[in-house]
DNA sequence: TGCGGAAGTTTTATCGATAGAATTGGGCGC
DNA sequence: GCGCCCAATTCTATCGATAAAACTTCCGCA
């Protein structure tokens, strides 16, 4: 794991607060005091704060008038909001990335599929290969500008995902919806392959509400 | 203007710089010398540098791998795909705006609508009071995400307008491009109000296109 | 005449220190 | 027993200093 070379000191800490909040290291609502986090990271007081301003801008932390920061809330009110948003937004995206796509597009959305169904829920490396399927679906979308709100959106919705993780799936077949989407993506139908996203989003919303109402 | 009160340095040389950026004060591609803005706030490295990193996560500044920040180029291109994503992202929201929108709304938009309407385009409120009306037609979208993101794209095509903003607009009239826009807003007649916002954006980006081609 | 590089000058990134705002924990009066 | 106020303690915001990196300038050599 290389990294490091030629690379501020705020932009390390910057990507690794980023990882630990989205991956629910720092729970939602948590206080994030500037010493702690300096001393976890082996960095002073200035990068911390830089990098903390800048997940602020990105949503993912809140900055309190002279209180300090925390890690943006997890509600089920936010949550709802989260879910209407991208639906709103990845409807647009998708179907502009199903405009545009061509076949280098299409060759890395069966890739980016084969790679995610090789691996269980339960592997390290899922998490990642499903934002990357995820992303594939997008990429094609001329605007990088679009790209880059889908993307945040996903993170976010990525971490309330971390957050109540230990919830099981009962009697749901993740798998075989992504199958489905990527089926209907490829076959450039955008009718049902944003009907089949917005369930997709749809039932794991009602997962994780349920898993957040009771905490 | 009261301001200052229980807000920090680091907020207040936020606003600050995102007003001369907006301004166009800080020119595009501009070096952004920390020290020398430190200066001209009457701050220290620290707060400048916390404000840098916000502007740079939302989009109106770059940080350079080790060599500082510079205020966001503005290209052709940029520019181009700027005006893209916003006409594709203020499609859901302004529908949506129209769906959710009640009364009081309505009034909103009339009264911004009127305040734009008094002022003539060279006064000093007019881009306020065109932020504003821009603001207030999207206003009703229940996703403060997307308002968000959707003031976002506005911002910087702001920008773009002072950046080029002594090029007149010949044989136009923008104040009847808003009454049309408001009119078909208030009628809720989404079809029509979406192709005039559209042509009010494609309109003024074939002059900015313009202006900014021949710099 | 033009290039490579050494020396000097700016600027950046980052640290440690510190004043001042919040928060906490008691202790006191009711 | 309960709420309120003050002191002790914890954190935040911000400064000034400084090593390291990136630019400039200028000179000697081909």
């Amino acid at each position: 794991m290389q990294a490091n070379i030629d690379e501020s000191l705020t932009t390390q800490v910057h990507r690794r607060l980023r990882d630990d909040l989205l991956r629910g290291v720092l729970a939602p609502g948590m206080k994030l005091k500037v010493q702690a986090l300096a001393e976890a990271y082996g960095a002073g007081a200035s990068p911390v704060r830089e990098a903390l301003s800048s997940l602020a801008a990105e949503g993912l932390a809140e900055r309190l008038d002279s209180r300090g920061f925390r890690a943006a809330p997890a509600t089920v009110q936010d949550f709802d909001e989260l879910v209407r948003a991208r639906c709103w937004l990845e409807e647009v995206v998708l179907r502009e990335s199903l405009a545009a796509g061509d076949l280098a597009w299409e060759e890395a959305v069966v890739l980016a599929r084969w790679r995610l169904k090789r691996l269980e829920r339960a592997d390290a490396a899922w998490e990642g290969a499903h934002a990357a399927f995820h992303r594939a679906l997008l990429a094609a979308c001329p605007s990088p500008t679009l790209r880059g709100m889908a993307e945040q959106l996903r993170e976010r919705a990525e971490r309330y995902r971390a957050v109540a993780n230990r919830v099981a799936y009962p009697g749901r077949d993740v798998g075989a919806e992504h199958e489905a989407i990527a089926e209907a993506v490829l076959a450039r139908n955008i009718r049902r392959a944003m009907a089949l996203l917005q369930e997709h989003y749809g039932t794991t919303a009602v997962f994780l509400r349920e898993a957040l109402s009771q905490r």
